[in-house]
DNA sequence: AAAATAAATTAGGTGAGCCTAATAAACGAT
DNA sequence: ATCGTTTATTAGGCTCACCTAATTTATTTT
């Protein structure tokens, strides 16, 4: 059995890890806001017990314990995030904070009962897609909104960074998971993008924000 | 905010006070699995914060404070059993260690919108009352089945001990919340008595079961 | 390649929440 | 009322998950 710190920083690996290349000390610290060093013990307490490799100065690499544990545990923020947005009515970017909480709750049986009631849904409210029973991510072809060009027609399928303020500006600009756009102008001097919603008028989004957004071909 | 490991305290004490006179160290460390001194340290912690009253050798007795905050905790602790049974298909004897769990989630917007969802019920599966969002606690005027006389006819309300050994024999003879059955004849030498479901044979309680079901008369 | 810088680890300390053992208080029986 | 038993508290120690400060390793600059 891991705590919820142990869990906690294994999943800050496993993010990590997605994003590419190495999970280095300071950024699992950063991630979780602690320190370099509570990071140092805890990867040796994880390494131990099998979750992970740690290389001391190069950074840890999951073992195939460690990914599958992960997995349980982006399956569970998933879910509950869908659930509360499908079922509770929370919007989309107020889920979070209670996901977070709701993914240490220790229950298989509980998970897959919740599974079966959401209707085994493959992507949860932010597009991002939930693990199935068997810890397998069913990945879609997509591509960040900004490496298109003008003419794309696009529809949102995700959003790589869920921080409260994006969410927030997509909501206030009338964007959601399922949006279709197309890109109009490309201004290569601060890397802005003119965006035509498929209704309604045209407007800019900053590099910042058409960085995190995945889009599929329409 | 209270730790985990406080909120079980507090509930420990408020379940025993419940159930009649003071709280005592021993009772609590019994009821959490844990030693006296222990409680001891918990108890002190939570009298300087204000949720009880600690008279050492005496007990400790909740502050209005510590009773409103334990109420939360039970109407959390209910609400989620009702989520689990009506809407996951929990049998009622498996719901309890992971509402003990799910108690500990910190949203009140969580528990309300979950209070809507499940239609703002007033009892739980065991048929213990919910307490509703200002901590009100609806009471029904049961007794025991073991304080009843022959002839009598009661509906089952509530069963008082949720272990799963208890649970277990009621649901093999066929009983649950909502159970209609009639007194046919008690047996003075040891407390058990005979008792006739509405449909089908009678059979024999022992007083250990019948002293914890409380019964409302038909 | 030596020096400067950045990052990670180690060493050592803290508070929370538990424990055991020792002591003190309350209670029940004679 | 005192003795013996039960129960509670205190004293002191342990582990876990953090921290700061010191040190070591790796990387970048000159």
């Amino acid at each position: 059995m891991l705590t919820r710190s142990e869990e906690d920083h294994l999943k800050a690996v496993f993010a990590l890890l997605q994003d590419g290349e190495s999970a280095f000390t300071k950024d699992i610290a950063a991630r979780l806001s602690t320190k370099a060093s509570s990071v140092t013990d805890m990867l040796k307490k994880l390494a131990e017990k099998g979750f992970l490799k740690h290389e001391p100065y190069y950074g840890a690499k999951l073992t195939a314990k460690g990914t599958a544990h992960a997995l349980t545990l982006v399956r569970k923020h998933r879910l509950w995030e869908t659930f509360l947005v499908e079922r509770l009515s929370f919007g989309w970017d107020e889920v979070h904070e209670v996901a977070e909480q709701l993914e240490h709750i220790s229950s298989p049986k509980l998970v897959d009962r919740l599974d079966d009631y959401l209707g085994n849904p493959r992507f949860d409210p932010h597009g991002d897609p939930i693990p199935d029973r068997q810890g397998k991510l069913r990945v879609r072809k997509t591509k960040r909104l900004d490496t298109c060009t003008t003419g794309d027609t696009v529809r949102i399928a995700a959003v790589s960074e869920t921080t409260d303020g994006l969410l927030r500006l997509l909501d206030s600009k009338g964007l959601r998971i399922g949006s279709v756009l197309t890109v109009q102008e490309l201004h290569a001097f601060d890397g802005s993008m003119d965006v035509k919603p498929k209704s309604g008028a045209a407007f800019s989004l900053s590099k910042d924000v058409s960085h995190h957004l995945q889009v599929e071909s329409n």
